[in-house]
DNA sequence: CAACAATATGCGCAATTGCTCATGAAAGTT
DNA sequence: AACTTTCATGAGCAATTGCGCATATTGTTG
């Protein structure tokens, strides 16, 4: 164990700690490269798992596992087809979030190569 | 080395894998609880690290590594004064991003509240 | 400069995570 | 029922990460 925070001066807040954590899950579960090359190529639409894996390289197995967690925090929604399963994004706002960083990326790659430049 | 997963099959993106890899980057560094304590703290305006802590109750080394990861990526920002150091949100999306995900979650919560009441 | 206050950092540790390999489980085909 | 295809999953491993403790660093004050 390697957690032990004081638990006093909370206060002010209008978000609770436990929403505060539920939060955090979300975006981890979007912090991993490869879901998010998952979440890329379901942008043009449904695809089974091998679909998923030619589109991404990625190996079987990691691949399934990354779907699980998309799919269980509720980004991603499944459908079995005979013996393959279907994917599909069941939250578009992370269309929304993915734009949104990438524009606080870019800002921060522009003030990063402006160092580089000017001064 | 446990990464090692096949470079074929990319094509289709309009997103390129290295900005993928710069996106989920960013989404790793929000999804820390405490580093999102720390965020929330800072809404209401700028705050010395002792500041943070007590408003976090997050140990001073603790808060003190946090506060270096998200300066690091540009979401917050830091000036001294005398021998403290006041932290500041230098990314306003941020919240932006924070309110999207609280909808995603609500929503998410809302539907597994509902798998209880309803069937 | 000495002493002090505020913050950062090296180090080690425990927990988590992402991966591969192998195997299991579900559905379709003959 | 045996076989195949498609996907999920248990086991083990290496890398990463978040933490506390102690210590270094930086700036202030006497």
């Amino acid at each position: 164990m390697a957690k032990r925070e004081q638990v006093e001066g909370v206060s002010a807040g209008e978000i609770s700690d436990e929403a505060l954590d539920l939060i955090a899950t979300r975006f981890r579960v979007l912090g991993e490269p490869n879901r998010l090359k998952l979440i890329r190529a379901l942008e043009g639409g449904e695809l089974s798992v091998s679909g998923l894996i030619e589109a991404t390289g990625l190996t079987q197995a990691n691949a399934s596992r990354h779907l699980q967690t998309l799919t269980q925090s509720g980004i991603l929604g499944r459908r079995r087809d005979g013996t393959s399963v279907i994917y599909h994004i069941a939250d578009p706002g992370i269309f929304r979030l993915c734009e949104l960083v990438c524009g606080s990326v870019q800002t921060l790659l522009a003030r990063h190569a402006s160092a580089f430049t000017s001064n």
